[in-house]
DNA sequence: GGTTCCATGTAACGTGTTACATGATTTT
DNA sequence: AAAATCATGTAACACGTTACATGGAACC
């Protein structure tokens, strides 16, 4: 339900599924990323609705291209989508599981090594993310000022939030079991 | 490939579908949750590998019930998963999309008005998050005192620290947003 | 002639949801 | 007799991933 969007959005100019896929890949990948197979097949199920319509253009280089373009129909569902009620899909974190399951089966020091490594993956992660902001910021200041600059950055800080928030869960999870561990807990 | 060691961790004592649909969906519901016909087709699944056995069990009141049990095989794979490498689910918050492309075809203030509505869900669902501790703080003093009362917060604990921090990343947002619809940017 | 890029797909699988079917037993 | 609860499932769909097939055109 959500690709569909992502595709309607990104087809204010035609484009066919490769240029879509291509574009996704360099400049939404942290947004949302998606496989070819997937696009293709989302593509000619958005024209069967009647939201896009296609034709075949000779390509300059390769096979002949399949170019979409929004119908009326599809601006008018791609605004309604816009305006639409914001919807948010439930969160769950598998990990947390494992770290359940070996609470209650190993002891408290296991469980804090296990919440290490967490920790050690969310801030690679983060990492990662900075780097992306640093990219991002040396090939933004001549482009586009105002919508780039500043929507660029909002999906990027709030990855990198999200993510600060659960290294600091880490680390308390991690003080509470070693002192339960050393010292026979502390109340509870 | 969650399910799976959910169902195996839940199996220390033997148990139906139904026992452990009802068991999930009152413990573990806000960490994994699983509706009967994937917990049927799982636990089927699990036999067929080898890692459960069941049993066709008379009932006290209803029809038979199919009793699954871990096999030794089961209690290894469910331990090398516990003490396996902890994984990540890649993010994606699909809202991130709307605001993306509503931001780019609309101008700030609607916008941020979808920033106020998004903000609205995150602290409705921390609000229930809060709801659940509080019941759970309440029966949760005579029972376990260590680990059910250490680990059942852990898991809200994270998702209340993960909502807190969007939250914050929403009322950011739209200061930012709102400062460059008044008064034309204050810098970029 | 081989590699790489362009371009579009098919098939199979994995995970999860929704809706429904079936039938027993217990409660009202 | 009807409704609720116990208990197990099937079928269809939705979304997404992985792996592979096909073939042209360009570059070395």
């Amino acid at each position: 339900m959500v690709l569909r969007y992502v595709l309607l959005g990104c087809l204010e100019q035609p484009a066919s599924g490769y240029d879509l896929k291509a574009a996704m890949d360099r400049s939404l990948s942290h947004l949302w990323a998606a496989e070819s197979s997937q696009i293709y097949g989302t593509l000619r199920a958005l024209e069967k609705e009647g939201l896009l319509a296609s034709s075949l253009e000779k390509s300059e280089k390769g096979p002949d291209r399949r170019v979409y373009r929004r119908t009326t129909q599809g601006d008018a569902e791609f605004s309604a989508w816009l305006e639409g009620d914001p919807e948010l899909s439930p969160e769950r974190l598998s990990v947390l599981s494992q770290i359940h399951f070996l609470a209650r089966e190993r002891d408290p020091t296991q469980t804090a090594a296990l919440l290490e490594r967490v920790r050690d993956k969310f801030v690679e992660r983060l990492r990662q993310y900075q780097a992306i902001q640093a990219t991002e910021a040396n090939r933004g200041h001549g482009a586009s000022p105002d919508h780039d600059a500043v929507f660029g950055t909002l999906a990027l800080d709030l990855g990198m939030k999200t993510l600060q928030a659960r290294i600091e869960w880490c680390d308390e999870a991690i003080r509470r079991l070693t002192g339960l561990g050393g010292a026979e807990a502390t109340r509870a």
